[in-house]
DNA sequence: CCCTGATTCGC
DNA sequence: GCGAATCAGG
């Protein structure tokens, strides 16, 4: 397969997103990563500076950057503008709120037992426990069981997810899922796993529970 | 080792 | 223009 319009508009998409050229490879498929990173460079737009929403960035170094210059001089806005419905870009992820109760907190415990506990992650959707029909029953476990802290961190890593989609996880990348899987915002962590285990660093710290934390949990 | 992007250069 | 091989790093 070539590089067709659609293949190098995809290509611009997430190579503006921040996906990295592996990863854009992959999800095009019938590429490697090297034809990504000769292709980005070809068309000029390597920096990837951090600008993201719409207007064209144009901040080349040192070769000259031709605009391309195309038909249409001063053709207004209107370009083309997927059915997107609407998308405000609010973190998606909105666990349940975890009420301050100063539970004690024990760092999870890497002690003898393996931790018998199913690894449940909680899907956290922005909206009500509202499941569409068909979904198999999310769990939520609820953040009760969860330091305020972790889930905190939790969410600030989430930041930083490498949004990979189901395909693209490996051995190595953190299989917790993010977002409401009935949506569009939906994606898996992605970020380096711990070895052996499903998750990351964060994730692993709360989907993996020292029992003495799930003891005496009322209700 | 795992992974990144950057460059080169024969095709 | 393309992308494998290679380089240079984290």
């Amino acid at each position: 397969m070539s590089w067709t319009d659609d293949r190098v508009e995809l290509l611009k998409k997430m190579w503006a997103d921040g996906k990295s050229a592996s990863q854009i490879a992959k999800e095009l498929g019938s590429v490697t990563r090297n034809a990504v990173i000769g292709k980005v460079h070809r068309l000029g737009l390597s920096s990837r500076t951090a600008d993201a929403a719409g207007a064209a960035p144009k901040a080349k170094p040192a070769v000259a950057e031709p605009p391309a210059a195309s038909p249409e001089s001063a053709a207004p806005a209107a370009k083309a503008a997927p059915a997107a419905p609407a998308k405000p870009k609010p973190e998606p992820v909105t666990p349940p709120a975890a009420e301050a109760t100063p539970e004690p907190e024990a760092q999870a415990t890497p002690a003898p037992a393996p931790v018998p506990d199913p690894p449940r992650p909680v899907i956290i959707t922005g909206r009500r426990p509202v499941v569409p029909a068909g979904q198999p029953l999310p769990p939520q476990p609820s953040a009760n069981e969860i330091s305020p802290e972790a889930l905190a961190n939790v969410r600030e890593v989430e930041k930083t997810a490498k949004k990979l989609h189901l395909m693209e996880l490996t051995e190595r990348t953190c299989k917790w899922p993010i977002g409401d899987p009935a949506t569009e915002e939906f994606w898996f962590c992605g970020l380096p796993s711990v070895a052996g285990k499903p998750y990351c660093e964060a994730h692993v710290s709360v989907a993996f529970q020292p029992m003495q934390s799930r003891r005496d949990r009322r209700r």
